[in-house]
DNA sequence: ATTGCGATGTGAACACTGTTTACTTCTAGT
DNA sequence: ACTAGAAGTAAACAGTGTTCACATCGCAAT
């Protein structure tokens, strides 16, 4: 709420470019993020970017990985509130990453395009480790934890599974039609048919 | 092999344009896919693709169509190879889609970019669907076929897991140490443990 | 307080992009 | 042989990421 004026320097100017990116993909999409239209946003000119940002692939790549962190944090709660509540925690786990996934759609894009991102990132990859290892805390139990880098065939099981339905329901043809609800219900179905094939 | 002698009207440059985008797209990834150098692999001036398709956009669809169709032949096939030895269909199919996209990524990341293609259009649904065809095939007996654009939580287990896999790969975190075969045999163990949840 | 320096923001330029326009060239059907 | 229209072109436009010389500021040392 604070009236900011106008000063030549920002102060802030690497997140509020952030900001920026999340408004204008959460509006636009994604394809429209320009790093001129941020500029603007944030009320600096188009090269100041490049003080903080050595491109725009580097900007895209802050991005996707604040995204993974909102995403990760999601989960992370998703999975604990079951935990208390003895619910089944790789249910509310798998729930919250799709949820996500319909919510933020553009933020969802923006994680995973190995394209427009420099997926060597150490940041970046942190910050994707850390999303693995939410989905694999709900049978930690039945898994012997191994090389994070190693993915087991049922932890390979668990993420394709709840990865692959939400890549389908944001960029693939499945239930186009249906609303938020709709599509939710149709996860908990699918969740459920995947069950006895993590407890086995 | 023949000697095309350069003539004011091209006869192909529908198809042409697509083979160009598929040569840029395998050699440098779909984000260097231009218009202009498209045009200009072909021998082309840059205008002369908007004779045939209205955008970019529409050209990108229409090789993302081309992809589907490419992705589904080789389900086909493996599908039917499988169904002649007794094996198993829908472990054949699903490593069709899987290997497709290990060795043509930049093909699996064009088919699913809602945002740069015209994901309505009839031709691009139609082959959509087919795929979708493909992978339920597998278990075709266990299932109901109803309306295609319903999917069961059951086809929607086996095409997202399958499916998540694929991106993961490609789009994701995960082996990206490994090589090609290594990838595959993961694929394999993933499948493995996914059988009794589609079987039950 | 003044100075000066490094960090931060700017304006103008560059090459490149998709796209439109008025125009040219050729093909196909009469 | 003629011609309507399909197919290709050159030149221009606005918008993009990026660079570079320059302007402005915050801050630490004097």
């Amino acid at each position: 709420m604070e009236k900011e004026k106008k000063r030549y320097h920002h102060g802030h100017l690497a997140e509020s470019l952030l900001d920026a990116v999340d408004e204008l993909a959460s509006q636009f999409g994604i394809e429209a993020v320009t790093l001129r239209a941020c500029a603007k946003r944030v009320g600096v000119s188009p090269a100041s970017a490049f003080r903080h940002y050595v491109d725009k692939r580097a900007l895209l790549t802050a991005f996707a990985t604040r995204a993974l962190h909102q995403l990760a944090e999601a989960m992370d709660k998703a999975g604990r509130q079951a935990g208390e509540q003895g619910a089944d925690a790789f249910h509310a786990v798998a729930m919250a990453y799709i949820t996500f996934a319909l919510d933020k759609p553009a933020f969802f894009r923006a994680m995973w395009r190995e394209e427009t991102i420099y997926a060597r990132d150490p940041d970046y990859l942190a910050a994707a480790e850390r999303l693995a290892g939410y989905l694999s805390e709900g049978f930690v139990n039945t898994i012997v934890d191994e090389d994070p880098h190693d993915f087991s065939p049922l932890e390979l099981l668990a993420w394709s599974s709840v990865h692959g339905l939400a890549s389908l329901f944001v960029d693939g043809p499945v239930a186009r039609g249906s609303d938020r609800l709709q599509k939710l219900v149709l996860a908990d179905h699918m969740l459920a048919r995947l069950r006895p094939a993590l407890t086995a």
